[in-house]
DNA sequence: AAATAAATTGACAGCGCTGTCATTTTGGCG
DNA sequence: CGCCAAAATGACAGCGCTGTCAATTTATTT
């Protein structure tokens, strides 16, 4: 049915180690053969068998992407960026969404790992702090590249972006505004960015000789309810915030409905700032200023690394730029 | 370093075909033999090289699953749902996003199922009703199954929900309640949904003898703002509703958002609807009552079909539950 | 123009598995 | 106990490609 390798050869009068050539773009091909076995294969709408070439080559042109993550925009944005890479190099990207609360999680990566022969693999957060995944990925040998892990992963390159700084950045962008009592809402305490995030707020408040009202740091969960929660214990201590920064966009829109039940405007009562530009950032009103995760880019240069396996003098950290995006929900305190 | 069929094959002592037929559950095979090839599998720590069983099998063992969704929670449920199936049957689900703006969306198709030999495509709205995604699949004669399309595929078999009879259940609901006055704000136009959710809200109210004031139907775009300026000029004209039921979760929130600023509470002053029930419909407040649709079970029935190729007396039309789901942004009249 | 190096091409085996078909073993029954 | 059908097993080719290495052609040098 299909055109084989052997046919493109035929009709270019070539041998198969030619046709094979010119189909993988390698080098010492005469322009001229090339061209003939170029048209030669579109003429028969020759594409190459994946099965085939991975068995011969023992490569599968396949990478995965496993992860087990709440946010599908973050999950999306990174399959989007990895498949962008793969395209490049035709690849393909298999997922894996993966259930760490399940009994039998190990046994499914196994599994899963054992079946699927794949080039590479690209670990989403929080699957990349966890040891098992990374033992049994170590046990296969298979090339794999944490995106936003906590710590470092031996000689393994990594993903990331700079959450102590984008959170200084968001501090400062504050304080520009004119404001001194900022209050603070904590993400959830296992994940890694909520200590970073907080770690930048203090960083920036120090830096600008700021004092950090105890009173106005409080502990969310990342949700909109414990936002929502957080902004209620902030607004009715002693000392009123004239702004507050939420570890992440659910919990910033929840100060937001909180701060209009209580009459407060935003932001001319109060500012609001989020972290993450989750869609939910727009979808509020005012819209939320916050910081622009480079999601997609992350995914795209985990992939990147992979594929190109050149395990040259590229950097261990592959440090991705993120962006302060001012709206409406920030403004002078009135 | 990996076992090989083979290997195996010499421990157990038994033919390679044995193995294979052990490794593929088929019948007639000793039970004996069976465990004695299992066992020996199990200590070499073997597993079937895929690109091997699909070059002489001619499978891949792989679907792809095509989409182009601007909504990620959508996207990623369907491929939940369809990575359920595939381990079902040791499959597994390629992901190829892809941007029908594209000026070279079609050559982008065609190199994709070309490069990858795929057993069947899951087809994500609103890709399913893409003439030319359609045309190259049927000329490369590779099943696919469409998700919620908005008319039949010929012979092929599609997956879906009712969205006229979700539409009319929560107007039921609406109705119920004691509203009587209920705005509708319809979604894109360009969206098959949109018409059929309509034609639901219709329904309802005639059979419940209900007038519809044509001042109350408003023309959205899906989007959280469309439904702010939809509410806008719903909740401005003459005739005040008691009730607005938006097409989708996006422009619920925008209702809400809007009634807020007009000092209606919700939903003592106003109730509202959304459809999809989305991250965002519990994070507002109140929380939306909406309608969830069976996303993650559409993505699992459209790959189960896919991998049994029982093209027997299944119906046409796989048609999956929707849900309405009462939260608090939905109350009787005041 | 002969000798040597470099570029280009091809022959062939074999990657790890399954399909086909032949062969052997088993169980049932007169 | 012998005969036959059914069940169980195996031998072997070949899926479509790439790696290896050898053969051929072309360019360069003296």
């Amino acid at each position: 049915m299909t055109a084989t390798i052997t046919d493109v050869a035929r009709r270019a009068g070539v041998s198969m180690k030619t046709v094979s050539r010119v189909m993988n773009n390698e080098a010492s091909v005469a322009e001229a053969t090339r061209k003939k076995v170029k048209s030669a294969a579109r003429e028969l709408n020759y594409t190459p068998n994946l099965a085939a070439r991975g068995l011969a080559g023992s490569k599968s042109y396949l990478i995965a992407m496993l992860y087990d993550i709440p946010s599908p925009g973050y999950a999306i944005n990174i399959q989007k960026g990895a498949t962008d890479a793969c395209r490049e190099h035709s690849y393909h990207l298999v997922v894996e969404p993966l259930e760490t609360a399940d009994d039998n999680f190990v046994d499914d990566v196994e599994s899963l790992l054992g079946h699927l022969r794949v080039d590479g693999v690209v670990l989403a957060p929080p699957l990349c702090d966890n040891g098992e995944v990374i033992r049994i990925l170590a046990k296969r040998n298979i090339p794999y590249i944490p995106i936003a892990p906590s710590a470092m992963h031996g000689e393994t390159p990594i993903v990331k972006m700079d959450d102590v700084r984008a959170a200084k950045e968001m501090t400062q962008h504050l304080i520009e505004l004119g404001h001194k009592n900022i209050g603070f809402i904590k993400g959830h305490p296992r994940h890694s960015a909520s200590a970073l995030r907080f770690e930048g707020f203090r960083d920036a408040m120090r830096r600008a000789d700021l004092r950090i009202d105890p009173e106005l740091i409080a502990q969310g969960q990342f949700t909109y309810k414990s936002g929502v929660e957080a902004a209620e214990a902030l607004l009715s201590g002693k000392s009123t915030p004239t702004a507050i920064f939420a570890a992440n966009d659910d919990m910033a829109a929840g100060v937001i409905a909180c701060a209009g039940r209580k009459g407060l405007t935003v932001p001319d009562d109060l500012s609001v700032a989020g972290f993450d530009d989750t869609p939910i950032a727009d979808n509020v009103w005012p819209r939320l200023t916050t910081i622009r995760q480079p999601v997609r880019e992350m995914g795209y240069n985990a992939a990147k690394r992979l594929l190109n396996n050149s395990d040259s003098d590229e950097p261990r950290i592959i440090l991705l730029d993120h962006e302060l995006i001012v709206r409406e929900s920030t403004a002078a305190p009135k």
